[in-house]
RNA sequence: GCGCCCGUAGCUCAGUUGGACAGAGCAGCGGUUUCCUAAACCGCAGGCCGUGCGUUCGAAUCGCACCGGGCGCACCA
């Protein structure tokens, strides 16, 4: 059998379609929900109905007789017409053995090699620190990220920020308002500016470097140095997150201002072939640009869209935040990536309609190249995480700064993790609990659901957090490890490995490139959460019924160490699939 | 009003190409430790899978309608 289980029953179901003429019909396998009907099921006999003309059991029937069957201790059909497959202890003994052969290269996936992906996301405009609003799509873009490497991927991390709008003015005009104040000099606070404490620390920071020097200068030279300021801070929160050093946790900085300039640098033009100017003239050029009021509008209508969105305003001249969007993508597009993967909140349901649409209509008329179909580009659209404290939502504004920082978060719990011993290593031990906590809370639901993240509850009792749950065991296998002081050099026999835990285990680990595989495929990180949470509740389940160290059995102890040794390897790829970092101890 | 997402156990959520009596964690009740860390394990209890109609041999899953909640529908990003 191959190295899935699976797959090989799937491949002796597909070899019989393929003998009967029926190879385009879809194989399906399961795993039964209860242990009676096997290890694998297949319901390939109702879907065949139609095409054979036959009652289901009878082409049941006539499957088990056909199939290579060596592999199974039986196979059964059972009521209208499912087939069961119940595995020998060989078959399932000889998975254990590839996942020990291929060790972390087991759960790798090809279907990305020779391939370059684009991931976007966070993207905040640096006018605050990052809030938890931010923290779910964060964490979303870094495991999307991961998982395209580990299918080959050569993957870029992008963040794009609008720093030509008019948000990042304000942030100017907000942090001059301050300094001024704390010059002695008050003057009137902008209308919408940004109230929170930082902006109070970034003008200090002017003030006590440079004094009054910079009393008359301009909002561009305020606006300049706050955005270094916090874009220091918004890498630094995402080091922690990602446990990544600042400069990596991020290849690109995508600038919107790039999309104005007509005078950049050869380097700068090559990833920012396409000006708002020259999106601007296709869209005229194909009809779908028209004035009106002394604005410029995009005709979505003609294309399926709800309504037509202006694209330059009429009383500044400048660009609406759509127009760059716009252009933004189709340079994604030009500069060659086979895959790219948007991640915005629920927030952007409306407006990357738009942008979707509008390339399709310059794809389609022409103006993009036919190798640069927009379908390369995929949305994900997550949902916002509801922050409860005290069991009452917190309502946030990041413009009256009543907002909770990723920061915030994690040090909050980070204060009432407990560790076994606390000894040098406490602090790092603490952080590493803490953003395990935070990763683990956004990674295991789905990014179409409305989450509750109860602070008190991930605060007070971190320790009956999902996370402690996994990483104990991961803790276990390690102290195993430790007291038997083997390292399993050799090959062992893996034959007394017949109980129903260890079978059940092995089975398990089986599924692992599969469900990295669907968790890559549908951009959906949580299939990846639930199957380690699963893991580890088989191994709970093993390890309180069987010991591993038997010294009088030394041929079984070596190999249930080689199968807890496979549990280890599978945890660790999805640890570092996940981002999560697990501990020696606890 | 229009668009997208959600509604599954007391609470937080899985259940992704429709499959056999619906799952996990937490909370509740009752057990398990001379033995590799009990942050674990075992058992009990808990659900008309928002409501109704439809498609199907079969629906939590697909379609339609309705009810309830979130987000959006700026010449802000």
């Amino acid at each position: 059998m191959s190295v899935m289980l699976r797959k090989g029953v799937a491949e002796r179901l597909q070899k019989y379609l393929d003998e009967v003429g029926q190879s385009g019909i879809r194989v399906e396998v399961t795993v039964p929900d209860r242990p009676e009907y096997g290890d694998f099921s297949s319901t390939i006999a109702f879907v065949l109905k139609a095409q054979l003309q036959q009652a289901p059991r009878a082409i049941a029937e006539e499957i088990v007789a056909r199939i290579d069957k060596r592999p199974f201790e039986r196979v059964e059909v059972v009521g209208p017409g499912f087939i069961n497959f119940f595995l020998k202890p060989e078959t399932v003994q000889q998975a254990l053995r590839e996942i020990l052969a291929r060790e972390h290269e087991y759960g790798r996936l090809t279907l990305g090699e020779g391939k370059r992906a684009q991931v976007e996301f966070v993207s905040a405009n640096p006018t605050g620190p990052l809030t938890i609003g931010h923290c779910r799509q964060a964490v979303l873009g870094d495991v999307i990220s991961r998982l395209l490497e580990n299918a080959g991927y050569d993957v870029t991390r992008e963040y794009y920020y609008n720093d030509a709008g008019r948000q990042m003015k304000l942030l100017g005009e907000s942090v001059k308002a301050r300094y001024l104040e704390i010059l002695g000099q008050p003057t009137p606070f902008p209308e919408e500016g940004y109230h929170g404490e930082y902006i109070y620390e970034i003008a200090s920071k002017i003030q006590e470097s440079c004094g009054a020097g910079w009393a008359e200068a301009s909002i561009v030279q305020f606006k300049e140095f706050a955005e270094a300021e916090l874009f220091t801070e918004i890498k630094r929160t995402l080091s922690r997150l990602f446990r990544m050093p600042p400069e990596r946790v991020f290849d690109l900085y995508y600038n919107e201002s790039w999309l104005y300039a007509e005078s950049l640098s050869a380097i700068d033009r090559a990833i920012a072939p396409v000006t708002n100017a020259k999106l601007l003239q296709w869209l005229r050029e194909l009809g779908l640009a028209y004035e009106k009021d002394g604005a410029l509008w995009f005709k979505a209508t003609v294309l399926g869209r709800p309504q037509d969105r202006v694209l330059v305003k009429s009383q500044t001249g400048e660009p609406t935040y759509r127009l760059p969007d716009m252009a933004y993508h189709a340079n994604k597009l030009l500069r060659g990536f086979d895959l790219m993967v948007d991640i915005f909140g629920a927030d952007h349901q409306e407006t990357y309609q738009d942008v979707l649409a509008a390339l399709r209509a310059l794809w389609e008329g022409g103006k993009l190249p036919k190798e640069r179909a927009p379908d390369k580009i995929r949305v994900l659209i997550h949902q916002w995480v509801n922050l409860l404290r005290g069991g009452q939502p917190v309502k946030m504004s990041k413009r009256m700064a009543t907002f909770v920082t990723i920061d915030e978060l994690i040090d909050e719990i980070k204060q009432t993790v407990e560790l076994a011993d606390a000894d040098s290593q406490g602090e790092a031990l603490r952080e590493d609990f803490a953003v395990n906590v935070v990763r683990t809370f956004i990674l295991m639901r789905s990014a179409d659901s409305h989450v509750n993240f109860d602070l008190d509850l991930a605060k007070k009792q971190s320790k009956d957090n999902p996370v402690y749950y996994v990483m104990y065991a991961y803790t276990r296998i390690k102290s195993i490890f430790d007291k038997s002081g083997e390292t399993l050099e050799s090959v062992v026999s893996l034959e007394s490995l017949d109980t129903q835990e260890e079978l059940a285990l092995i089975k398990k680990l089986d599924e692992f490139p599969q469900v990295v595989r669907d968790a890559t495929e549908h951009l959906a990180p949580h299939f990846l959460s639930v199957y380690v949470h699963e893991l580890a509740g088989l191994l709970h389940d093993f390890y309180e019924k069987h010991r591993v160290i038997v010294e009088a059995n030394p041929e079984r102890m070596q190999a249930r160490l080689a199968l807890v040794r496979a549990v280890q390897i599978v945890l660790e790829r999805a640890f570092g699939l996940l981002g999560l970092k697990a501990p020696a101890r606890m």
